[in-house]
DNA sequence: CGCCTTGTCTACCACTTGGTAGAGGAAATG
DNA sequence: CATTTCCTCTACCAAGTGGTAGACAAGGCG
């Protein structure tokens, strides 16, 4: 069995690899999986088809290979937004802040997203699976946060698909706010984002102010 | 000029224009554009693809007629909720409950939404254009319940979107919730809407009670 | 040098796609 | 009865789909 994955010998078909995969993330993210033909990506990439089915033995190996590297760049993120050990709001802020500027200069990642949790998704389980840690971890998060009294008091899990949906949708549905009349601009951008915090600020405050008062 | 779609003469092409209308409805949502194929749609439906194409001339006609239909249900569902002329959270959670009812019994709705506000849509316009005078009136009533103290201060757009991005995002992604965990029955359903509520009704809620107050 | 591996290509293939042309049945209309 | 309109069908078609087979050039290596 060849080995092409994990042992990289040569250079010039490595970024190839690369380029395909990178390439192939947009597409998808963009026309979703059904919307995108390897000729078309071939095209994009100045190369033929059969480069493409070299790299990756079939349409859905490809998919597959670029969801898993979506994947990690999504859990560096958070990995990287949870690193200061905030608490309460401020670390909520401090993903919000890591997923915007994601958003911001690798768009497709999120719509890739968008695209593998459409419930009909060719692999509608494997980013699912890849993200699951960061599930358990973030609702471990809220769960200690309230208990804290740091967070308002409510159902982690249904209170995490609310911030997960106000986010995602909020930084994915770039069409939509077009359609309603905001070109997005960076400095739009920024105001979405400051909306959206403040927007979940007044839903996660707790009634009381703190546990540590008087 | 052939009129099929106003004057309605013989009663069973009728009825096979609105199965293809339904059908087609819950494949486009479910499958997306390009992922749904007449032949499979006319399979499914146990007729032949041409009998599609006699009534819709073409796969993007047939798309537009079945957005423009759903546009329909939409807006009704807001108006029917809106008819109540209640106030403030109440006329919010109002809608929360209509929108949740239809995505209860025509789920199908909720998937083209999804798939229509996508960036790359084949008519990202049309379904936005169809909504855009229940955005501005949404954002008229923001704002007015705003002035008038019962909703929180905020930009009213950007409040709405939102509002939407956590709606739409609760409601149609489905699939993300049983991959995290749950099974969606009705009554996790009912829990899921009763948790919004309390997420949106904390994001809400003025700071200073209300200003018919003392 | 000769040989093998790696990477990209051309040439196909079977199948599916959206769409056209037109036959033919049923039923209304004269 | 004959004619016309409405509706669904069979028979195709050109273009595009994912995928296979294999030629061929470049370079590493004995």
């Amino acid at each position: 069995m060849v080995e092409k994955f994990a042992t990289v010998r040569s250079m010039a078909g490595s970024d190839t690899r690369r380029r395909i995969l990178d390439t192939a993330l947009a597409a998808f993210g963009r026309d979703g999986y059904a919307g995108t033909s390897l000729d078309g990506l071939a095209a994009e990439l100045g190369i033929r088809k059969q480069t493409i089915l070299y790299w990756f033995p079939s349409k859905l190996d490809l998919f597959e290979a670029v969801v898993d590297d979506a994947a990690v760049d999504l859990a560096d993120a958070f990995d990287e937004a949870a690193a200061g050990g905030l608490a309460g709001l401020d670390q909520v802020q401090a993903i919000v802040d890591r997923v915007f500027r994601l958003a911001v200069h690798r768009p497709q990642v999120l719509g890739l997203v968008r695209e593998v949790t459409r419930p009909e998704s060719p692999t509608a389980s494997r980013l699912g699976a890849r993200i699951r840690p960061l599930y358990d971890r973030a609702r471990d998060f809220l769960t200690r946060e309230m208990e804290a009294g740091r967070i308002r008091r409510s159902d982690p899990a249904m209170l995490l698909l609310s911030l997960y949906s106000a986010v995602v949708g909020m930084v994915t549905e770039l069409e939509v706010q077009r359609t309603v009349g905001f070109e997005p601009t960076l400095r739009s951008t920024v105001m979405r984002r400051r909306e959206l915090m403040r927007f979940l600020r007044a839903a996660l405050t707790p009634e009381h102010p703190a546990p540590s008062g008087p």
